[in-house]
DNA sequence: AAGCCGGGGTC
DNA sequence: GACCCAGGCTT
């Protein structure tokens, strides 16, 4: 037996091991009861770096809420976008109601069947990609996400940098190699997730109950713990947003951001973001139009301050209830509109909004 | 190649 | 507080 043949065994012996492994320990999740493409394509984009646990009760939604992919391109996209609520990454909503209409309107309804399509559409990337053409198709195309990376990173100990383009082509490459071996490219995918999410998880993995340990170079060589190598992300950025939440009896100016930005096409209120930390309304350099209306006004408590973390920055708000008077009701600035109370809990929302919404109307 | 885009769970 | 999650798009 030659050295090539030798390590042929060694990824085969892996691979069938974690086919095994996984008709075994499997969670039993809804997605994993069909084969229709919508119904997997729905569930791999709202796990698109979200976690099982928090995407289950959305998909769950999404599902009762349109049941075809004919119901969803009909879809008003703000009521996808309240249904999207909470999830984050809003542009996986829009994305996927795009998607929806492009496969309704132009693939008369046919969702694309090839990894190839797949990774034409809007929202389908190389992951979801590979993960729709193998679970729906039966595609023998592997997925490479961040359990992939962790798995095969720890298994065959390499060392590369999984931020850079160079490890994600020996990544891609290995991956493409280890699906050939495997039995059923469906379940392989499900299994070498399904393990990372489970067994080798990014910290404290369970290497002692593991099928594979004696396979695993990190394991032979106690280096689990600090693989896979990922260099560091830029520190967050902090910023300081001032709301001004202009109100008139029971209702309040809200408005939807278009701007490039975080929250895009989600719902809010006037917006001043200052460089520095603010914590009076007198210290805010404000347009003549809007400061009318806040002289006019009358300023109700004093403001709430409310911290959000986003992955890449630190959201600090203040928010200052101003009382419009009836005169000046017909001044917003462009593209506010008043909205009741209740009227505000149907518009899609970033959660900072409904928090503040919940604790002082709520 | 690097930056941007959410929110939440876990240690 | 740090890490990271069934990533993708834009520049």
């Amino acid at each position: 037996m030659n050295w090539q043949s030798d390590l042929n065994d060694n990824e085969s012996v892996f691979v069938l091991s974690l086919e095994r492994w996984y008709e075994y320990h499997k969670r039993d999740l809804p997605w994993r009861h069909t084969r229709d493409p919508y119904y997997i394509w729905l569930s791999e984009v709202i796990l698109q770096q979200t976690r099982v646990a928090q995407g289950k009760p959305y998909y769950e939604r999404f599902v009762s809420t349109y049941p075809t992919i004919h119901d969803m391109a009909r879809a008003d996209e703000r009521e996808l976008l309240r249904l999207w609520q909470g999830l984050g990454y809003y542009s996986r909503a829009r994305n996927l109601h795009q998607t929806a209409r492009y496969v309704t309107d132009q693939l008369d309804g046919k969702f694309p069947d090839t990894y190839h399509d797949l990774l034409k559409m809007k929202g389908i990337g190389v992951y979801t990609a590979a993960a729709v053409a193998s679970f729906a198709f039966g595609e023998r195309v592997p997925v490479v996400d961040g359990n992939v990376y962790r798995v095969l990173a720890r298994m065959f100990g390499i060392q590369e940098d999984i931020t850079t383009t160079g490890a994600k082509k020996t990544f891609a490459a290995l991956a493409t190699r280890l699906i050939q071996r495997a039995d059923d490219p469906a379940t392989y995918n499900q299994s070498i997730m399904e393990f990372g999410a489970i067994q080798c998880t990014p910290v404290a993995p369970d290497c002692l109950l593991c099928p594979v340990q004696q396979h695993c170079v990190a394991y032979l060589t106690g280096q689990q713990h600090r693989l896979p190598v990922k260099a560091k992300k830029a520190p967050v950025r902090d910023r300081y947003f001032q709301y001004l939440v202009f109100r008139n009896n029971d209702r309040i100016a809200m408005r939807e951001r278009t701007d490039r930005d975080i929250w895009q096409n989600l719902y809010d209120f006037y917006l001043l973001e200052t460089d520095e930390p603010k914590t009076a309304l007198r210290d805010l350099l404000l347009p003549d139009s809007v400061n009318e209306l806040v002289v006019s006004g009358v300023q109700a408590s004093v403001p709430a301050e409310s911290i959000q973390l986003l992955s890449h920055q630190r959201i600090r708000a203040l928010f200052y209830v101003i009382d419009v008077p009836d005169a000046l009701i017909d001044r917003l600035p462009i593209g506010f509109t008043w909205y009741s109370i209740v009227e505000t809990g149907n518009l899609p929302k970033p959660v900072l909004i409904t928090n503040y919404l919940e604790k002082s109307f709520g």
